[in-house]
DNA sequence: CGACGACCCGTTTTT
DNA sequence: CGGGTCGTCG
């Protein structure tokens, strides 16, 4: 125990070993978040206040998932499968594979992602002869998943006119569609299981009793569909165990909502409120930078981080002219960096928007210096990766229509649009999926989707005693796959990857105790199910504990599917190599490096023109800009730029008002605030008119002269609007106006014989 | 059935 | 500008 708990801060410590009552850790940026959640449960268990089984920790991601167990691993000599430490929605499904019955789901149910579901929804949209112009299947999609983590289900959501009452009718069929074809998508993983817990009194206590310890990780990124489940899983009696930063909430536009923390302070009557100020990252200077910027906001929950490392450097502050002149003061800056001694992965480049990223990739990548983007796609959603799931997800659940549509004339075969419209015809008749409608279509479009169901059941029956990696291999070879992909000219690629797909079920296999003689199976699992009580379902039929083994409760197959679906892996092409990291910034949260750079730093980018429109939009976006200054530990970079190229087109923006909000004294400016004067003698604000960069150009060349000496690109003052920057000029003489970008005052279109500007220099 | 061209649109993202 | 989607040809 001495172990556990020494070198922990007083804050720390107090949070640590806090009784066992609710209580709501405030931990900021690089306070040790997660060494004290993971020591929480690491000492109630040594202190026996709690045995593994009743403990519940949940995250958001799998990779903090993932984190969380391997240091309990580190910290604890006991076996941690007892443990339940994992995502909202992968405990959600767990509980949903071992109670399929009670929750009205079929055992094989398939999860869809959020690919997987906007098809689905189209498809339903087509086939209702739904226009998509007006009820577009992106926007159904959102109304759905809103609904959803509101807790609402179809009838319970209030249609206020005409065209809104149209959306619930169509969330209704959406989910009339997932029940027939038996598939849930990521909210209805969450909802259904809150269901299934509210409704459901034996299954409800017999879970209440058990956690009795309920962790949470990132509570600011909690929706509401969360929050009540967590509340409902706590009862009157569980201690749950919120740990969050309200200043870190960057998700509220997929539906997080920072207000659950101070609504889980006053439900849960939360009497221990422990703040983590002291961080462990950042030297002075950027932290100063954090704490000054976030003071700007208000509704904050208020916290002040502190270090003990020093003031450290001033943070670098640089203005470009091009988008092209800030890449490239960015590799200058990198490179002198690496011949210093640092390491290239310890450098991370940040930007507010993924496009940034192009000219930034084509500096790196001419200068020949390796980097690595974040955030492209991701295995399981690779093309040939999810044809080989919808083969396997077929021999599952042959009624997953979507699997179906994907697959059943890939390879071809010659089932074409017609084939397909009579087998959707014979569907609806007979109220069937595509798979069972089959023999209901004659004729010669019959006998090929006859041999194609012919094909899956041979799929199935061949494979059915084989472990999962030889029923993966089985499957690339009989559904033509692999030889179709080896005709292909450009196919190698995707071989390599359905071959990694095998390596992958073998992994799953060894992991999660799949392996059906594996000790680790046997073992301690053995005995969970023999202390775990038998649950009688609601058809009287005895059920087991959801934390019997895996296999008890579902197929390798199927519990596979769901790790495709839930975790559909990384999404870093190049691993390995010593290389710069690029990311937006809401990928970076989380993360740490040496050095970091903001780019573009610039209003409308960042905070970005669509912030402006939405109810406390500002305000995320500050938070996300403190996300990213706290990332950095020793040196950090802001860079903005007069003029960026964005849709094609040459976009002047003033720098970030972010700029006025960070203290002065932490700011060391790179170029030079002088007054230079360029080739027409006006004055600019810019120690860079010389620069022969080909966005310099481009401003050159829109220099033509207007009348009354004004130029685009030039910085001006205007007394109400304040300072901006000419975007456009048109007309010329007694007409001639122009358009200026004032930042958070907006684009004004003003007269320039009547407007009273000045030029600012 | 596949290839190619017109056209549209453009924050952030995990499960 | 550039990626993705849709529709029309061959």
């Amino acid at each position: 125990m001495q172990n556990l708990l020494h070198n922990l801060n007083p804050e720390q410590l107090a949070a640590v070993t806090l009784p066992a009552q609710n209580a709501l850790i405030l931990a900021g940026a690089g306070s040790g978040k997660t060494r004290v959640l993971t020591t929480r449960i690491a000492w109630l268990i040594q202190t026996q206040q709690v045995s593994p089984a009743g403990i519940l920790a949940v995250t958001f991601t799998n990779k903090a998932a993932k984190e969380m167990l391997a240091r309990l691993s580190a910290m604890l000599p006991i076996n941690t499968r007892g443990m339940w430490i994992g995502t909202f929605h992968g405990l959600c499904n767990r509980l949903l594979r071992a109670h399929y019955r009670d929750a009205g789901l079929p055992q094989t149910f398939q999860i869809l992602d959020s690919a997987d579901q906007l098809s689905a929804i189209k498809r339903l949209l087509k086939s209702l002869n739904v226009d998509d112009e007006k009820y577009p299947p992106r926007n159904l999609m959102y109304f759905i998943n809103n609904a959803k983590e509101e807790g609402l289900r179809a009838h319970e959501v209030e249609a206020y006119d005409d065209f809104n009452r149209r959306f619930v009718e169509l969330y209704q069929a959406y989910d009339d569609q997932c029940q027939r074809e038996g598939v849930v998508d990521f909210a209805e993983l969450l909802l259904r299981c809150y269901e299934l817990l509210s409704r459901n009194q034996p299954l409800r206590e017999h879970y209440q009793g058990r956690f009795r310890h309920i962790l949470v990780d990132e509570f600011q990124d909690t929706n509401n569909l969360q929050y009540k489940w967590l509340k409902l899983l706590a009862g009157d009696h569980n201690a749950v165990f919120a740990v969050g930063d309200d200043d870190q909430s960057i998700y509220a536009f997929r539906g997080a909502n920072v207000g659950n923390m101070s609504a889980f302070e006053r439900e849960f009557r939360v009497q221990n409120l422990i703040k983590l100020e002291q961080n462990y990252r950042s030297h002075g200077h950027i932290l100063d930078s954090a704490n000054t910027l976030i003071a700007n906001n208000r509704n904050r929950l208020g916290k002040n981080l502190r270090t003990d490392a020093g003031h450290g450097e001033q943070v670098r502050v640089y203005e470009a002219t091009s988008d092209l002149q800030e890449a490239q003061w960015i590799i200058e800056e990198s490179k002198s960096l690496i011949s210093e001694g640092w390491s290239r992965s310890e450098i991370a480049i940040l930007y507010r928007s993924n496009a940034q990223s192009r000219v930034i990739e084509h500096a790196l990548f001419t200068a020949g210096i390796p980097y690595r983007v974040y955030g492209g796609q991701r295995f399981f959603e690779r093309a040939e990766i999810k044809h080989a799931i919808a083969y396997l997800q077929l021999m599952d659940n042959p009624h997953n229509d979507s699997a179906f549509l994907r697959v059943v004339n890939f390879p071809a075969r010659g089932i074409g649009a017609r084939s397909l419209e009579q087998l959707q015809d014979a569907a609806r008749q007979h109220g069937l999926s595509l798979y069972a409608a089959v023999p209901h279509v004659a004729g010669k479009a019959g006998t090929s989707l006859g041999a194609f169901v012919k094909l899956v059941e041979a799929m199935r029956f061949e494979t059915q005693n084989l472990p999962l990696q030889e029923m993966v291999k089985v499957m690339l070879e009989m559904s033509g796959l692999i030889p179709h992909y080896q005709t292909e000219k450009e196919g190698a690629d995707r071989i390599e990857n359905l071959e990694q797909l095998v390596s992958a079920a073998m992994l799953f296999v060894s992991e999660e105790g799949f392996g059906i003689d594996t000790p680790a199976f046997l073992g301690p699992k053995t005995q969970a199910v023999a202390g775990a009580p038998l649950l009688v379902s609601e058809d009287g039929t005895e059920v087991l504990d959801a934390d019997a083994p895996l296999p008890a409760v579902m197929s390798p197959l199927s519990a596979f599917l769901s790790h495709a679906s839930l975790e559909a892996g990384d999404n870093q092409a190049q691993a390995g190599q010593d290389a710069l990291q690029l990311m937006t910034v809401h990928s970076a949260k989380g993360l740490e490096f040496e050095a970091v750079f903001i780019t573009g730093l610039e209003e409308g980018l960042f905070p970005h023109e669509n912030s402006a429109k939405e109810e406390g939009g500002l305000e995320e976006e500050r938070r996300l800009m403190y996300v990213a200054i706290t990332r950095a530990r020793k040196r950090l970079y802001l860079s903005f730029s007069q003029t960026r190229m964005l849709h094609g087109q040459t976009r002047y923006n003033m720098k970030s008002r972010f700029f006025d909000e960070l203290p002065e004294e932490s700011l060391k400016w790179l170029s030079p605030k002088v007054q230079q004067h360029n080739w027409f003698g006006s004055p600019r604000k810019s120690a860079w008119d010389d620069a022969p960069e080909s966005g310099a150009n481009t401003i050159a060349q829109s220099f033509a002269r207007k009348d009354l000496g004004w130029r685009i690109g030039e910085s001006v003052s205007h007394q109400r609007f304040g300072e901006g920057v000419i975007v456009n000029i048109e007309g010329s003489g007694a007409n001639c106006r122009a358009q200026i970008n004032f930042g958070k005052h907006g684009m004004k279109l003003l007269d320039l014989n009547v407007a009273k500007l000045e030029r600012v220099g």
